[in-house]
DNA sequence: TTATAATTGATATTCGAAAATCATTGGATT
DNA sequence: AATCCAATGATTTTCGAATATCAATTATAA
């Protein structure tokens, strides 16, 4: 019961804190991508000055969500079909690699996680009735999928995954991609889960590669891109 | 003409420099897993102010050759058995991957560069004569490697693997790795250049993945990491 | 008019000092 | 003797000013 004096009750460090802020406004579409990055106009919004903003940008560059010009500054990065193409296919080969080594070393508990995690999905619509995404199920979607892939035992695929699944709710959001979604999300996702739990490794990889590839063929089906330089 | 004060000549960021240099170090093995890395003492031998200094270490530790605690500073990435297996299997997959999407998309160009890199490779052995590493014959192993996924046309798988190779670099670097080869590597790679070449897919993922976990082998038979914390 | 050079303004980069945090030591109390 | 608290020192984190670079505009010459 040290009555330490840490009362601040944040711990955070300013550049994790700006990182995290500025990586959801580029995630979520509010910055657009190509978008310049200038300093004054972030030390403003955020409240902060260079040093914790240029590290903030620098780990962004490094996942690839800002780009840096030497001597020019950072912008968002742009987005573009072959990008999109290359994310599908690293998206792929990394879920399916995931999923197939959890299937080999999962245990009784991580078969249970994930049924409990597609019955907490099966209780929300993606929708709420006035026609906007449920944050909750977006919340339990990602906790769905991330179950799949949780007993793969690899560090360094749990973190690509990670950066890949930005990228991707990155290019989601910025098309409109619910909006267009009369899609029966449920039903794949039971399958996929079935399958999994049931050990049938080539089935839940034939079911995780189209899942993946019919995301992006609504993204592309949505024009709202092409306001962002999206003609590669 | 122009009288213009620039005379530096470089044109590279202060913070790219010493980027390249302490990366450089890290997977030389000159700086230590573990090792604490102290504002003060880097100031002095790269010669430089605390900005580019921390934006440099930020950038090293996006991609886990530093890690970074926070109010305690960077140190070099540790190394460990578990890390080792994880980037094997992470490299086994990756290579293959990059292989087999090149033997599928590939052109005569890219067959020819093979041939012409497992040529040149032939032409040097690994060791001088005074028992050290030839870096003319280091260069042309690693273009010999980077030949074989050329024509992959993923971008992201190429940026994964050059940042997996950096690792495993540095565990070579760290082993006396050529100290105990008397292994024949120039019939593994012609295999290997072969198999690629004649476009046998599952051949080559196999010797591919065969040849990377006999490195991975000869490492942990040098016992030469202990002193690092080298026992999880 | 066109093209080249110089100037200005805007912006990114870097440095050095101030503020905040952590680790360690020494002293007081039980 | 052991434990807890306070104070010191070392180090990181952050800020604001100075420097260097880029981009756009004006001026000059062909």
């Amino acid at each position: 019961m040290t009555i330490t004096k840490s009362l601040e009750g944040d711990g955070k460090t300013l550049m994790a804190s700006v990182y995290d802020r500025l990586r959801a406004d580029i995630v979520d579409g509010v910055r657009r991508p190509g978008a310049k990055l200038r300093f004054d106009e972030l030390k403003e919004t955020y409240g902060v000055g260079l040093s914790p903003l240029r590290e903030a940008l620098t780990r962004l560059a490094a996942e690839k969500l800002v780009v840096l010009e030497e001597h020019k500054g950072f912008r968002v990065a742009p987005i573009s079909r072959s990008d999109l193409h290359d994310l599908l296919f690293m998206r792929q080969e990394v879920e399916m690699l995931g999923i197939r080594r959890s299937i080999e070393r999962g245990d009784d508990q991580w078969e249970a996680a994930i049924v409990a995690a597609i019955h907490a999905l099966g209780k929300r619509v993606n929708l709420t009735p006035d026609g906007h995404i449920d944050p909750e199920w977006e919340l339990r979607h990602r906790a769905f999928h991330d179950s799949l892939v949780a007993a793969c035992g690899s560090p360094r695929l749990l973190l690509l995954r990670a950066q890949l699944t930005d990228h991707a709710d990155r290019y989601r959001r910025l098309s409109h991609y619910y909006h267009s979604a009369g899609r029966d999300h449920l039903s794949e996702h039971v399958a996929l889960s079935e399958a999994v739990v049931s050990r049938q490794a080539e089935l839940a990889e034939r079911l995780i590669r189209a899942h993946l590839a019919r995301t992006v063929e609504i993204i592309l089906s949505c024009e709202d891109l092409q306001g962002d330089g999206f003609d590669d």
